[in-house]
DNA sequence: GCGAGTCTACTGGTCAGACCAGCGTACTAG
DNA sequence: CTAGTACGCTGGTCTGACCAGTAGACTCGC
């Protein structure tokens, strides 16, 4: 039951000062920490113990080092890249079903267009309208998924909420990994690619319309329409429950 | 535009070769990794650099060394403690703010609570009633959360939805350490917590009568009578939408 | 035969000192 | 004023050393 007041290990200490200088704005994003040989007088620790420390702040996403750099360790600001990374090794982690990561995005995507739907501004949607005409433009396959990208992420900055996109994103990348390869070997690629597009022209003018409800619902509808099949029958109905919901 | 094909630093190597045994199962949780020494035979490269490819994992919540186990570092089972850290970090950092958060929870809380009425067994109801007698009769803060979480864990077993549950679990902590201190000077406690009791009554009541929707709604209104008022003017009227849709 | 204590061979944590390639800056040559 | 270069520092890696701490074998008294 008791909680040490310093940590006892030498390098947690360093970490837990640069760290509290950060969060308290003593360090703000793109200043720079003093050089590892400044850092080990100034904490009384050796240069290992300093180098430990500040590769738990980079693998943090505080900290970026760059070799040779004699400005020192830069402090970068706060970004969801690490929201990312320990959503992505969770999701992955716990073996999910299919169902579950579905019913998941059609949760968490609905409230998505819902919102984007809402609060986009002229800009935004003139961001979506170019992505869906560059997919339609698109010859390949990199073209394609390269405009969906830009299409996904106008709609993310739309939003303004960084939580909903993000989770919804890094489970969008599990499922497609999941997938990957049954769909590699579907034999109406095309077909699914143009389904695809379709579905993409419908959510943009409901948001263009500024109806939340109306893309939230077409953003569930899509989500069934194109998984449902992968995914066993008993688990299916819990899918369709939410399409309408 | 190239993407390297390994890791240029060493000791990335090194993370990203132990992070994929643990990944493909090579290496389970509870399992042991090789000796510092060890390692550094295997993998070529000196102890400081294993050191530092061990701090980077140990970070990111994958391992624990304890120093003179000669059984070596610990595999551990992933869990949602890291996901909780880098939000708090977001968080701290002011570029997520408490409308987010609060948004959503009352997206995935809703359907929580939705899955939760429609799949709940007798028996899982029997605990939920069990659970909020429990919270009714405390006499104690303690016993009061106690029984709390008791309630929402026989709710996230009913969901089958371990994402879903996962999520706003996580995010439910990170609001609470937010709204902590102010919550200590709240002058009203008492009525906080039988507020509190009656929500809970009512989405039992649904759950009992398997109206999903219903649920659904008590639960998003719950959280919107609670925390709106400590949400800035603007951001307001965002979570209000949420509540009926 | 069996528990209590001890011993030991390892562990991780930390330190010191060294070398290298890489980078920014200030100085230099044109 | 610009292009080029040399310098002094940086971070990345390595070697080798010492210490406190731990698990498991080993011993001893019973």
């Amino acid at each position: 039951m008791f909680e040490p007041v310093s940590p006892v290990r030498a390098y947690e200490r360093v970490v837990e000062q640069i760290e509290e200088a950060v969060f308290t704005g003593r360090l703000r994003p793109g200043s720079r920490l003093p050089s590892e040989r400044d850092l080990m007088t100034q904490f009384g620790v050796s240069r290992s113990t300093v180098r430990e420390a500040l590769r738990v702040l980079q693998s943090n996403g505080m900290i970026q080092s760059r070799a040779g750099d004699p400005r020192g360790p830069e402090v970068l600001p706060a970004s969801p890249k690490n929201l990312r990374k320990s959503m992505s090794r969770l999701v992955r982690a716990e073996s999910m079903s299919l169902a579950e990561l579905l019913q998941f995005r059609m949760v968490l995507e609905g409230s998505a267009y819902l919102l984007a739907a809402r609060l986009r501004t002229d800009a935004q949607l003139a961001e979506m309208e170019a992505a869906v005409r560059s997919m339609s433009d698109a010859t390949g396959h990199a073209e394609f998924s390269d405009a969906d990208v830009a299409f996904h992420d106008a709609v993310a900055r739309a939003t303004q909420n960084t939580l909903i996109v993000v989770c919804s994103n890094v489970v969008r990348g599990v499922v497609l990994d999941l997938i990957a390869d049954r769909l590699a070997a579907a034999p109406d690629r095309q077909a699914l690619m143009s389904a695809y597009l379709r579905h993409h022209s419908e959510v943009l003018q409901a948001i263009r319309d500024r109806d939340g409800e109306l893309a939230a619902r077409l953003a569930r509808q899509a989500l069934y329409d194109y998984y449902a099949d992968w995914v066993p029958e008993p688990e299916r109905d819990l899918l369709a429950a939410l399409v309408t919901s």
